[in-house]
DNA sequence: GGAAAGTTTTTGGCATACCACATGCCAGAA
DNA sequence: TTCTGGCATGTGGTATGCCAAAAACTTTCC
């Protein structure tokens, strides 16, 4: 490897400066199919209808304007995400999950975020923590979250996203994403549902204290107790949602 | 779009209750694939050498004797996974991960462990967790862990995969194997090392004892603080390892 | 009529051809 | 000797076409 010799900087060519931008790598076809038939996929409600909702190469691949080998590479992508299973000669369906798979999944979402709080008690600034409060800085005795379930409920899951960012752990951080994702198709029916959000705030706060603190144990546990109370709500009552 | 008629549910054919398993669809190439590339890249060493190890679509279509088409959704899949990382038109790349990145995967795991933990204390049966000890039953005395590392070694990871099973929750056992799949190139480099290996029995034995006395606190505090254990253990004497 | 047999259509799996871009080598100019 | 542009080559990206199996549809025959 040689050595670049650090003569002149630049030969004096005045066009040089000319307004020049890193030109954008654009993600491939395999990507961008990827990104839409996700955000497809999560967005259509999957247990509205009783049968299985079917994915098909071809019709895919003349929506998107591109040929099947993409698609294919992008299904094979989601098969790995878990969202999509596909049978030979059948089709491709869009997996549906069960109430226990649900619950699992907010289990190991509770794991998780405990673990991002006791990381958080150690290493996450003051400012930072306090700044959680800032997610429900709208909801008041004149503005209940049991009033306004939507907002709320989209003020939950930054709230927890937030969180997790404060640990600093991008594994914490995406598998938590990953969870997420598959849950939030139920959040709509669970989360939001009157008489669980009339506890839910207060909850967060006690977190945001515990964390305030710097109470590793506390703001473990209040953080993993949240969030398994959720679990348990949605196995108690959750089962009108799976027909 | 033409209505399709309900016909008859099934014909009632008395013999189609004789035992008939699905015949075995007998995995296709990009499955095939996928398996033999993810066994490659676990089995070699990454990190042996200083430039990264990268692969070739066609030489590894060559090798495994089918097209391009079925390595390339193998690698699509695999880079899910993180094992790989493509670049167009420059080549893949098998992920080499950071010191940093290891510890925070392996805090992951603490968490997953440690609510592992708690659900077998409320739901795993007697002599399952009492099973768990068998793992270690060769070792004594006059046969000590760390003077068999390698053996311990692999005692350690089965226990381990074991334990997590016992909470027979399939997100739970799918996360932790994924993330020790990740680790483990390390592990025979750090898990086995004399100094931290002495005193892993006795915490394993710990946790198990926990378990047995139903003591769900207890059991997810030594389940966490063992694995968390081998974080901090990695995080300051695992430096060698990333040169 | 209706069921069995035959035919067409659908659908994912795979192979192959070609494309665009990154690199490296090299001849020719400076 | 050094630098520069062109060209050969390597590598992943994409488009197509064909195949086999399963499902859907038609025809035939009792």
């Amino acid at each position: 490897m040689s050595q670049r010799k650090p003569t002149k900087a630049l030969p004096n060519m005045a066009e040089a400066d000319i307004a020049i931008v890193r030109i954008a790598p654009e993600s491939s076809f395999k990507n961008k199919a990827y990104d839409a038939l996700k955000e497809a996929i999560l967005k259509m409600d999957i247990y509205s209808t009783p049968e299985p909702v079917m994915l098909d190469e071809r019709a895919l691949s003349e929506r998107l304007g591109v040929s099947r080998t993409p698609i294919r590479e992008a299904i094979a992508m989601l098969e790995q995400d878990g969202f999509v299973k596909t049978v030979p000669r059948r089709g491709i369906m869009v997996v549906r999950r069960t109430k226990s798979e649900i619950v699992d999944m907010i289990r190991a979402w509770a794991a998780l975020e405990s673990m991002a709080a006791r990381l958080i008690t150690t290493t996450a600034r003051k400012k930072d923590i306090t700044a959680l409060r800032d997610f429900f800085k709208d909801f008041g005795k004149d503005h209940l979250p049991e009033d306004h379930v939507e907002e709320y409920s989209k003020a939950n899951i930054a709230f927890h996203q937030a969180l997790i960012s404060l640990s600093e752990s991008p594994v914490l951080v995406d598998l938590t994403n990953d969870l997420l994702l598959h849950v939030r198709g139920y959040r709509q029916l669970t989360i939001g549902r009157k008489d669980r959000t009339a506890t839910s705030l207060p909850e967060h706060l006690g977190i945001i204290e515990a964390l305030e603190a710097r109470d590793t144990e506390l703001a473990e546990k209040r953080a993993r107790d949240h969030t398994l109370g959720l679990a348990a709500y949605v196995e108690a009552h959750g089962q009108e949602l799976f027909t």
